[in-house]
DNA sequence: GTGTGCCCTGACGTTACGAGAGGGTCAACT
DNA sequence: AGTTGACCCTCTCGTAACGTCAGGGCACAC
């Protein structure tokens, strides 16, 4: 029934003080104590010890391993696929080191020197993220986009592919929506802005209805944005926004 | 002239609090400073972030990259097949973990589940490595100890063969002193001593001539070490015993 | 001569624990 | 029944490697 802390940690390799901390700051609470107030850990806090501590491994803090691991609607599955592709761009990382330090051994035995840019080359390369960057100028170090930022950064292709084809299905449905005269301020309009919402929310950052409200107006002011929904159908960019606004509305 | 703290932050990718911090604790000064105190890094400088950098990224603490840099005798060429052998193991480790991963995905696809030990299997392994247990046992976590282990974790092969040829080398001169006579207190023997102490700092920990003398002791009564020279010639260990305290007695 | 940008030195905050102190719990041994 | 030893608990303090201001120089442009 459960093991211990000192049993836990062994078979993780982990201290004692180690899942204390965890259970402190309410990363892995262990689903059950004794009437003494002993620690039991089932089957699945082995669980998701297992992945706290692979996640720890890459080099992801704590926080950031709370918000992958509580992710709502990700299974098993997805974690493993996760982690192969982080394993994988690690893994291609320390192979461009390898390189990097070849290429010095050579240049050392040339007796050439290398220029200071280099000799880190491959560091501070840390992939600026065309996505990350845009979102950068826009919200730049507020709240929300740090979140998104923390969290985005665990994504694999995959992932994305997935997040690209929900955001296309809200885009189909406001579009359907527009094009059969529904208006903006409709029941039906204002449901699919709040699963844009949700989809906001699952996948980047926790999105008020007011801030949501903000992001529509941004919609139609942003040429970058409009064109997103402007191609389309010509016409949608200051649907969808009304539609936020509506939707904004109703939930407050 | 040199670059600022600003100019190498932006270079190398960090911030420039990280360069203060490595200043303050002594890790990289600056070569020069202005007459207004500002920092002046030089391009030895330079190259010593660089390699801070790198065994940064390989998870040392940044004492262990003090000791690791400031090693006698270690030209360019030491550090770089050194780091080479580190990403060859570093890469091997995330591989294993691959496979790891990879195993998880096909129980659970097959609907399997894995045995506590079996999840934590690719965790906690991290090499008890002979040697250092053989250590641990004898001088239990004392400051040598410290010292040692964190020295010889960065090790590589090429490094322990020449370890071990350093100290072939000390034992063949004791024994030649040793069969041709010489006693243990002249000047000769004691010089091969004061050798094998200094190899000894080299590669492992500071060694006093007090530590030195007790260690010749245990060379003595300890079977496992006596058996290290006994081998060579009948008599050995406790002449290099003798050897190392006169040499003890010499240097205090 | 007065911004504007970069530099300085403190000093305090943060993360992820390590290392005890002081004290219960529990199965075993006597 | 008592005690011993191996665990467990909570609480507090310490540490490493910086992040983040605060308060104040320096240097060059306009």
């Amino acid at each position: 029934m459960g093991y211990s802390v000192g049993q836990v940690a062994a078979l993780a390799g982990v201290t004692v003080r180690t899942l204390h901390h965890y259970d402190e700051i309410g990363l892995l609470s262990p689903g059950e104590r004794t009437r003494a107030g002993y620690r039991r850990y089932t089957e699945p806090d082995l669980d998701r010890l297992q992945r706290i501590l692979f996640y720890r491994e890459l080099g992801f803090s704590l926080e950031e391993i709370a918000t992958i691991l509580d992710e709502p609607g990700a299974g098993p599955m997805t974690h493993l696929r996760r982690q192969h592709e982080l394993l994988r761009r690690r893994i291609g990382r320390l192979q461009e080191m390898v390189a990097a330090v070849e290429k010095a051994m050579e240049a050392q035995t040339m007796g050439i020197s290398l220029t200071p840019q280099e000799r880190f080359e491959v560091f501070g390369d840390f992939d600026p993220d065309e996505h990350a960057q845009e979102a950068e100028e826009r919200w730049g170090g507020t709240d929300a986009f740090e979140q998104s930022r923390r969290r985005t950064a665990a994504y694999t292709k995959e992932d994305w592919l997935r997040i690209k084809e929900e955001a296309g299905e809200v885009v189909r449905d406001f579009a359907a929506a527009f094009e059969a005269g529904v208006p903006a301020d409709d029941v039906q309009a204002m449901d699919v802005a709040e699963r844009h919402r949700e989809h906001l929310g699952r996948w980047f950052y926790d999105c008020s209805p007011e801030m949501h409200k903000g992001l529509g107006d941004m919609f139609v002011a942003d040429p970058r944005f409009a064109a997103n929904y402007e191609q389309v159908a010509e016409g949608l960019a200051v649907y969808v926004r009304d539609a936020l606004r509506a939707n904004a509305e109703r939930r407050s």
